[in-house]
DNA sequence: TCAACTCGCACCTTTGAACAGG
DNA sequence: ACCTGTTCAAAGGTGCGAGTTG
């Protein structure tokens, strides 16, 4: 396991210290977060993991699943998720390779899902791995579900955030520990692309047991497609025309998920994640950056490292590549994806910084190749990039009168109980406006006064919107 | 024309209520 | 009355494939 400073040789900062001084070190120093079913999330990575996203909502699959320590027993702590973009493109499944195909869409409005046990003593969220299983993906940017609103043939990664609180009012001034999985990358799609992606998932998803070829369904398909109903009674992926039996993992082409659970019972599987210093909000860091703190100076650079909130959890080159930027027109190969920057880890890191700080508009019109290669793969995830999956909503944020804000917390509460959303009503405007004038933040982020003077409202103010409208139960 | 998307379908698992037995 | 185990139906999660959209 590498920490996130690890993978940022350039960031020259002293190691940072673990904020051990202070008066939250106790709560900073030793929590770990593990990835469950690390495995299964590596073999989908090394293909290239696809999401299904609908109108309704999909879950995703694998779902996250994570186990912690080191948490205060007693303590109460919170947990979140989001999604973060990887990059500023737009992707499109080109001879079974993914490929450049523009600039992203403005980003939709952020969420976050909250797990439904929050807030919970340490102890319950130590006592067994934590499931974000209810959570979904959709394309619906007018969702009312509470669902994470992604854009289809996009590039995301999920980010975890653990923040000790005692209840929901108080997060926003609470400190956010944040987790990345590089291998929990993916790409938004409304339909398979990769049929390798499809067949994983037949093969280990319960639901799609159907369409195994063991499963009963085998009459199915046949009479649906009589024409192909021999070659699907052969074949365990009925999408399936290229080299799914050689290029698919043996281990998981018959097996069923169940199997796979009882497997993942080895803590061999498990991907775990070393805590970094944590200061602040990723919220109230994205605020900084969306007022004009996005941030190409070196002191920026330095600060960002200092108070970094992410997590880095890298995955292994094993996983490493498999999409192609077309800048350039001849896809590099996966191992010349870091090399165009350098050919190091923090090359893509870097890449990505400037994927993630930019207004999306703006980075599209820089050459790809300037950029570095992309996306969901298991790369380092920038300092900068911290900031990206709430940067639009600090924006609209922050332009819209009234603090309209786009980054919704999602909780278990019933839709009556409007606890507030997270800084800002109503929805947020889509696509963002253009960024306000900069606004420059102090540098502790931990007290409440902080936060209300950068428009994180207060408790009356967010109980005023409806937010926790969706139900993970 | 075609890639991306939507929708309905059949198949499957999960969930919880209802019931029986100890 | 309480607990446990079983059964069953409903709800909901899957990928497939045809049709639609832009």
């Amino acid at each position: 396991m590498q920490s996130l400073r690890d993978m940022k040789p350039n960031f020259s900062g002293p190691a940072q210290p673990p904020l051990s001084g202070g008066p939250d070190a106790y709560l900073q120093g030793n929590i770990r977060m593990t990835l469950e079913d690390s495995e299964l999330w590596k073999s989908f990575s090394e293909i290239g993991t696809e999401m299904i996203i609908t109108k309704p909502g999909r879950r995703m699959f694998p779902h996250c699943k994570i186990s912690l320590s080191g948490l205060i027993p007693c303590a109460k702590y919170i947990l979140l998720v989001d999604m973060v973009p990887e990059d500023g493109f737009r992707y499109k499944w080109n001879k079974e390779k993914w490929e450049v195909a523009g600039k992203a869409e403005p980003q939709p409005p952020c969420r976050t899902y909250l797990h439904p046990d929050s807030p919970a003593p340490g102890s319950h969220w130590m006592k067994q791995p934590v499931s974000f299983l209810k959570l979904k993906l959709t394309n619906n940017t007018l969702d009312q579900h509470g669902h994470i609103i992604l854009h289809s043939m996009h590039c995301y990664h999920p980010r975890f955030h653990i923040v000790q609180a005692d209840d929901l009012f108080s997060v926003r001034w609470s400190v956010f520990q944040t987790f990345i999985f590089p291998e929990t990358s993916f790409t938004s799609v409304t339909a398979y692309q990769n049929t390798k992606i499809t067949k994983l998932k037949i093969d280990h998803n319960p639901f799609a047991k159907g369409f195994r070829d063991e499963g009963t369904n085998s009459k199915r398909r046949a009479s649906r497609n009589p024409a192909c109903s021999e070659k699907k009674s052969k074949k365990p992926n009925t999408q399936s025309r290229d080299t799914d039996d050689e290029d698919s993992p043996p281990d998981f082409r018959q097996s069923s998920y169940d199997g796979f659970e009882e497997e993942q019972a080895d803590l061999s599987k498990r991907k775990e994640g070393e805590v970094k210093e944590e200061r602040y909000s990723p919220w109230a860091s994205e605020r900084e950056h969306a007022h004009g703190g996005r941030t190409e100076s070196p002191v920026g650079a330095d600060t960002r490292d200092l108070y970094n909130t992410e997590q880095l959890v890298p995955a292994p080159a094993s996983y490493q590549p498999y999409r192609f930027h077309e800048h350039g027109k001849s896809p590099s190969p996966p191992s010349s994806v870091g090399s165009s920057n350098g050919g190091s880890v923090r090359s893509g890191f870097e890449s990505r910084i400037h994927d993630v700080a930019r207004v999306p508009e703006h980075e599209a019109s820089k050459p790809p190749a300037e950029q570095g290669p992309s996306p969901c793969l298991p790369q380092p995830p920038p300092s900068h990039q911290d900031y990206a999956g709430v940067l639009n909503m600090a924006m609209a944020q922050t332009t819209k009168p009234g603090g309209v804000l786009g980054h919704h917390i999602y909780t278990p509460y019933s839709a009556e109980q409007s606890l507030g959303q997270w800084g800002g009503p109503g929805p947020v405007q889509y696509p963002p406006p253009p960024p306000p004038p900069p606004h420059h933040l102090p540098t502790d982020y931990t007290t409440p006064a902080v936060h209300h003077g950068y428009h994180h409202g207060n408790v009356a103010e967010w109980s005023q919107y409806p937010l926790f409208s969706y139900s993970c139960w």
